[in-house]
DNA sequence: CGATTTTGACCCGCGC
DNA sequence: GCGCGGGTCAAAATCG
């Protein structure tokens, strides 16, 4: 930790006890080792200190000589004057004392006592705090592993599911062949096809479907089921749709493309488990990250399967699908920036049903936990929009432009703003684009956009710091960025900092999807903080695979 | 030659 | 009902 950090406590301060969090302190009262180290670090057992506290006193004057020629002025007056009488009295060296023991220097004495005691007590009083924190930051860590581990853990458990319940379907599909094929014998070809189908969505579907196709015999016409799978008409004409779609489709492709028509149809056969599953193919995670690349990287594997033009924005907007399973519903929306191109808008929806890279866990973790923390609040009613963010402000009590939560139709959407300067160049227009569609917005800041200035200022509540700072420093061994505390006064991050990783965040992908794990720590720790680890729903993940075409370039 | 991208066509929801 | 815009499909083209 002390290395990342570039502590440079001096002689005494390099003691473990002292965390990156009491560097400020620690600075501030410029303790060095003129201050007896014993005294200071009565149980330090650095060996610096040990080593300084056995030349002081084995070569008295000649090491507090040297020693103040390196301090400041004012230390090194009271200081040292202090731990020279303390010796002086200590050894019942009366040499010293010949020259003449004037009230000046007794006075001197009792002030450096006096000093002593009240840096000792101070010392002792951010010690503590500095536990505190430790023990703060421990405490956030601890979660934030354990929220990881959770995810991974269901995301298997979800696998596993899937994989028994297709297993289960392939012999239910036997059995539904010989219903359609009973109820449409009338035509031969509509028997094939109604057997190839159920076929296709059973075994390709992200969760293993629970649709008993005896009841339903009809598996393509079954309306009520796909009815029950979501409230929205819009998808319930969409399931209609792809009922057609599927019918019509023959060719040996649309095999291939099966999986894209799955998920839907899947969600239909399934509402009772993953009720959220409709709701999360709603929810939408966008995030806004300064990138040359034509894409962030995510550590998932995109196809791209189309680009259109969207109305208002010169620059086309690319649609591209997870690949890195088959039948993965997860899809994401590449889009420049409209009013500064060197911002890419990310939009993910959906959710992996597969087990993901670590790479791309950062990513999805925090795409999924802001899709929950979207979705916490129920339906993208006004009530749930306001519990949401009820919970966004509270845990981020200062309001900043690196999130936004809109419930912009149809699809509420959770906004992260990576980028830089974030709010003075792209989102007013955004949000006068929000709020215009009478969306109700709620902003929180994000440690994505470190070098905004209100990000720096509202540095107060207790947990970000060390979130933050956290993955500040975890990211800094990656990434080869240099994280020091030198000369700040917040524990977390400094200006440099913010602007090194801002940096960073645009010269390494990798850094923005690891960076997302601290936005999903927070996001996570601030609206969930039982179930955050629960979300099924892992938004994408970026990645190294960038396709040759970029929207907008 | 398989995988991926491109791109025009198509479908659907929504507003007028 | 019609047109618009968003989203998807799938054949053709391109890439490795």
């Amino acid at each position: 930790m002390d290395k990342g950090w570039g502590l440079t406590l001096e002689s005494s301060s390099s003691s473990d006890k002292v965390g990156f969090f009491m560097n400020k302190p620690v600075f501030g009262f410029n303790l060095s080792p003129r201050l007896n180290p014993a005294e200071m670090f009565p149980s330090s057992d650095d060996k610096r200190a040990i080593v300084n506290e056995v030349d002081f006193f084995s070569e008295k004057k000649p090491i507090v000589k040297k020693e103040n020629s390196q301090g400041d002025r004012t230390d090194q007056c009271v200081v040292n004057t202090g731990l020279q009488l303390v010796i002086a009295n200590a050894g019942s060296d009366q040499s010293t004392v010949d020259d003449g023991i004037s009230s000046e220097l007794v006075l001197e004495d009792k002030r450096a006592k006096i000093q002593l005691a009240q840096l000792q007590v101070e010392l002792q009083r951010m010690n503590s705090e500095n536990q505190r924190l430790k023990g703060m930051l421990t405490q956030v860590n601890n979660s934030y592993s354990a929220l990881q581990m959770h995810l991974v853990t269901l995301m298997q458990q979800q696998q596993q599911q899937q994989q028994q319940q297709q297993m289960i379907s392939r012999t239910e599909s036997t059995h539904a062949h010989e219903v359609v094929e009973a109820k449409f014998n009338d035509e031969k070809k509509q028997e094939k096809e109604g057997t190839i189908v159920p076929r296709q969505f059973m075994e390709l579907g992200p969760s293993g479907s629970k649709a008993d196709p005896l009841d339903e015999p009809s598996n393509s016409h079954t309306s009520s089921e796909e009815r029950t799978l979501s409230g929205s008409p819009r998808n319930n004409m969409e399931l209609l749709s792809r009922d057609k779609a599927i019918g019509r489709e023959e060719s040996p492709e649309s095999e291939s493309w099966a999986p894209n028509k799955v998920p839907k149809l899947m969600n239909s056969s399934k509402p009772v488990e993953q009720p959220t599953e409709a709701t999360m193919r709603k929810a939408r995670v966008s995030v806004r990250a300064r990138s040359e690349a034509p894409m962030i990287s995510d550590g998932c594997q995109w196809r791209k399967y189309g680009q259109k033009m969207a109305k208002g924005n010169p620059c086309p907007r690319a649609y591209y699908r997870c690949t890195m399973a088959v039948g993965c519903p997860v899809r994401k929306q590449v889009q420049r920036c409209a009013e500064d191109r060197t911002i890419l808008i990310t939009t993910y929806e959906g959710t992996h049903n597969h087990p993901l890279p670590p790479a791309a866990m950062a990513m999805a973790s925090t795409t999924s936990a802001a899709a929950n923390m979207l979705l916490s609040g129920s339906m993208p009613s006004a009530d749930g929009l306001m519990n949401t963010n009820f919970l966004a402000r509270a845990m981020l009590p200062c309001s900043s432009n690196m999130a936004t939560i809109s419930a912009s139709a149809p699809f509420p959407t959770v906004t992260l703003d990576l980028t830089a300067q974030n709010s003075n160049a792209a989102l007013p227009n955004y949000h006068q684009r929000v709020n215009h569609a009478n969306n109700a917005q709620f902003q929180f800041p994000l440690p994505a956009g470190l070098n905004h200035p209100n990000f720096i200022a509202s540095m107060s509540a207790p947990q970000m710091p060390q979130v933050l700072g956290q993955a500040m420093y975890n990211q800094s061994k990656f990434s080869g960025l240099q994280v020091s505390q030198d000369n700040i006064h917040h524990p977390s991050i400094s200006h440099d900092t913010l602007s090194a990783a801002t940096a960073a965040i645009t010269a390494d992908p990798n850094f923005t999807a690891a960076l997302a794990a601290a936005i999903s720590s927070i996001i996570g720790c601030g609206s969930h903080p039982n179930n955050n680890g629960n979300s099924t729903m892992s938004g994408p993940s970026s990645n190294n695979n960038n396709t040759s075409s970029f929207p907008g370039n």
